[in-house]
RNA sequence: GUGGAUGUAACUCAGUUGGUAGAGUCCCGGAUUGUGAUUCCGGUUGUCGCGGGUUCGAGCCCCGUCAUUCACCCCA
């Protein structure tokens, strides 16, 4: 035997004993997406460089080490998407979806960053996005956090999670802020971990976000953003507190919290776990009301949010014991090539009678016994058997394989109705 | 990019100071030539991640490498 081929480091297959988790979980978001009015979009998975390094920041580590990026054939630089929300907005852009109106989109699908693998963190991964646009006030962020608890409390993950919000204010009031806390950090530089040394000058406001219990000290006497907030941003912050508490969205302000991307204003917030050791982080969003006009449209209040897919999955996984296995509902088993084609007919028939229902019927040969404990495994509550004797008679034999009911010999006409009688409704309707 | 742990059967794992590769589950056959899940009997699991080295001899010791995993960094 060869060396088997592997797949690339941190990119998974999701395996069939998984993907009945995740169909069930991407059903429940479309669900509940629709039922706030998004509409879907679907995007490409590779774009131009020069998106990604506009939107989030040139001096982000996604940008400047993480990002999947090669010349086409064509010399052109492209990038694996590493995030949702710009390619979005271009998106919209470029097909004038965003000219007054109001639009409130999601999508879903693959991103790609150049990371060590870890739990919960994959170099190929899985967002659930959406994205609102055209609504300045924070009416449409209170909806928007609405929305993503929603998601949780349908998941019964509603325990697990809690809400972090926080205000980043206008750019201007950010770089003003930026200013302080680099003279704050900087007088004290002597206390700061080499981490943070190197975030002075590449992203300040991340320190206040360090886990170092040494650097708590530093972070707690740090002049704070909430005091250096334009008052716009005060106002509409206060306001979106004030929705979440009558909506009775429990939340805790955060003044720590710190969004990595660049485009952020105003708004952010974050759904975070313990379930899930140093990946806590399961949705995270916020506004970003400059993006779409940094772009090339015209400016455009917008904001949103991305629900980390696989770190759902293991909150799932971790939380409940979700069921994952499909089950066969009728194993039909047949002892001949002449039965066999007989018993294709019927399953065939049952498959137009009950669309719903899972018909596994038997291949590979073997001796009865031997069907029988496939039958067994396949999960089904019935065994249909054409045997030779069956055959001659236009009669199937169905065997109760969960209950002691006793075997039934039925004509092939009446196999519909017997199954209508004994199976639950929503099987057979 | 940095640090720790782990790679033995399809799966979960044993494997003594270095001396012929093990168990359970699964799978297959039989007890029951047309009836499963229980029971009993029998059987197949293998480049011990890969490549070197030390040794009479390596699953075990040494070096390298790949992968997995956890954490840092960063992020969903």
């Amino acid at each position: 035997m060869t060396n088997p081929i592997q797949a690339v480091r941190g990119m998974n297959d999701i395996l069939p004993s998984e993907t009945r988790l995740w169909q069930h979980v991407e059903n429940m978001l479309q669900e509940v997406l629709h039922s706030y009015g998004y509409d879907e979009i679907r995007l490409p998975i590779v774009e131009k460089t020069e998106l990604f390094k506009r939107t989030i920041g040139e001096a982000t580590d996604i940008v400047e080490k993480e990002m999947y990026t090669f010349a086409d054939r064509n010399d052109e630089n492209l990038t694996l998407r590493p995030e949702g929300t710009a390619g979005c907005v271009r998106a919209g852009i470029e097909h004038g979806l965003l000219y007054n109106q109001v639009q409130r989109l999601w999508y879903h699908g693959s991103y790609f960053r150049y990371e060590r693998p870890q739990k919960g963190r994959y170099r190929q991964f899985h967002q659930c996005g959406a994205e609102v646009f055209g609504v300045a006030t924070p009416d449409a962020d209170a909806e928007l956090i609405l929305l993503s608890a929603r998601i949780f409390a349908k998941l019964g993950l509603g325990p697990y999670v809690t809400l972090q919000v926080n205000s980043l204010g206008s750019v201007e009031a950010r770089s003003d802020y930026r200013k302080h806390l680099v003279d704050y950090l900087t007088t004290h530089q002597t206390q700061l971990d080499t981490d943070s040394q190197r975030r002075l000058t590449t992203n300040p406001l991340r320190i206040l976000d360090s886990k170092n219990p040494a650097m708590q000290e530093l972070i707690a006497n740090a002049p704070k953003l909430t005091d250096h907030l334009d008052t716009e941003s005060k106002e509409h912050f206060a306001t979106l507190q004030h929705f979440l508490k009558n909506a009775n969205i429990d939340f805790i302000v955060n003044p720590c919290l710190v969004r990595g991307l660049d485009y952020y204003t105003k708004t952010v917030f974050e759904w975070v776990t313990n379930e899930l050791g140093a990946q806590g982080t399961v949705c995270a969003g916020g506004r970003y009301d400059g993006l779409v006009a940094q772009l090339g449209g015209k400016p455009t209040p917008a904001l949103g949010f991305a629900i980390g897919m696989e770190r759902l999955i293991l909150m799932l996984q971790q939380v409940h014991k979700a069921p994952t296995r499909a089950h066969a509902h009728i194993y039909l088993m047949t002892d001949s090539d002449a039965t066999f084609q007989k018993g294709l007919e019927i399953a065939n028939a049952l498959r137009d009678e009950f669309p719903r229902l899972c018909i596994l019927q038997h291949t590979g040969g073997g001796n009865l016994k031997n069907q029988f404990k496939k039958a067994d495994k396949s999960g089904a509550r019935f065994a249909i058997i054409i045997g030779e004797q069956e055959l001659a008679n236009q009669t199937a034999a169905i065997k109760f394989l969960r209950e002691t009911t006793p075997q039934q010999t039925v004509s092939w006409l009446e196999v519909p109705a017997f199954l209508s009688r004994h199976l639950e409704k929503h099987l057979v309707e």
